[in-house]
DNA sequence: TCTCAAAGAGAATGAACATTCGTTTTTCAA
DNA sequence: TTGAAAAACGAATGTTCATTCTCTTTGAGA
């Protein structure tokens, strides 16, 4: 009985999630057709069923699959518990989380920014692709909120600031560059990071 | 010869806009359908054919009109040139900002977060939409250029930093304000203001 | 080698949708 | 008041698209 090994059918998953991710770049969720996603996969409109119950159960893996692994390099910025390693300054985690998401965009061989952009429309109007994603989203918060504690313990940060407030604050940060390099095309995370430095040092003086 | 005045048209245009924007808020610029504007507007197909060359037509129009107003907004954040005033702080100039869009949002009877991520998205995948709403992120970017400028001026920020930095930050916060609404829905002008406040402050002592 | 269940293919189907078109209603200059 | 031109109407049209269905191919186990 020539069954698909669920191996097999991962990666068959993945093939047609990478087809319409190159589709979704270029013409958005709703203005992919299946017969693009089936052209740009190779495979036939039959197959991509059979491993898809149909085109929204597409885009909800996509939405799943999302922004993961971001949360996870903030993670990686925060100093161990209980170590006296200290916490990078908020312009260097900044630049460290915006360099990380162009390198993911890289690695896919996608443009994060436009698919980003696409899914989070997504989330905006269907309840479904929302509860996908809000999970990951509250995940982010709850990094920088870990970073912010961090940057207070040590003295990075003023110790009576609120950590989730300033978790607020550099989660909005991402989203902004991000629409940035769409709208504007500009902002990399070096200028983006030395803006925030620049904002942060204060009334300074020179040398 | 029973023409429409000019204003009559506008007023139409602006009433067929307003539905079509009551739609996107639900469904997405390519979910709602003309059949829903059409009920929405109260006319009648035939009608909405008249004011509009078509689908395209509104979604263009919408994007045009956009978020206009915020640069403006800001702009008014600005102390005249050469007057003894001083720029408010960063913190300051972020609630206002964030404060007004959520005016302009209660005044249009709309969730302007919802459709400026529609836009957004259509402005990463249409070079037409992009086009028409390039200038006024360009003018936004300006603003907090101008106000980088004159909070330098001011004091407020060391006196080398450069203010088109600054202003990709303070650009960047407005999307991550508007993300976070809607993807948590916690974020309000003023915990938005009090977080870069405590990360402006730096280690600063407690009282 | 043979069998058969499942995978793959791609034409066919039917629903949904943007737009048009023929008709009716309104408006206003004469 | 009238007539003609424009606006409004809404059913009809033709296209596009997601999904299904039937047929063919594949390959693991007997």
């Amino acid at each position: 009985m020539p069954k698909i090994s669920d191996e097999h059918r991962a990666e068959k998953r993945q093939q047609i999630i990478a087809a319409m991710l190159r589709c979704v770049e270029r013409d958005g969720f709703h203005k992919t057709t299946m017969a693009a996603v089936v052209e740009e996969s190779g495979l036939s409109a039959g197959s991509v069923y059979t491993y898809f119950r149909g085109k929204n159960d597409i885009i909800r893996a996509i939405a799943e699959s999302g922004l993961t692994g971001i949360s996870a390099a903030i993670q990686r910025l925060i100093p161990e518990k209980g170590s006296d390693q200290t916490a990078p300054p908020p312009e260097q985690a900044i630049e460290a989380a915006t360099q990380h998401l162009l390198d993911l965009a890289e690695h896919l061989g996608v443009d994060l920014p436009r698919i980003a952009m696409q899914t989070w429309a997504e989330a905006a109007r269907d309840p479904e692709i929302h509860a996908v994603m809000a999970p990951e989203a509250r995940r982010i918060r709850a990094s920088w909120r870990t970073y912010a504690e961090s940057a207070i313990d040590s003295g990075l940060v003023r110790s009576d600031a609120d950590p989730e407030r300033i978790a607020m604050v550099l989660t909005g940060l991402l989203p902004g560059f991000i629409l940035q390099r769409i709208m504007l095309g500009d902002v990399t995370p070096k200028v983006y990071a030395a803006g925030l430095a620049d904002l942060l040092s204060g009334p300074g003086v020179v040398r």
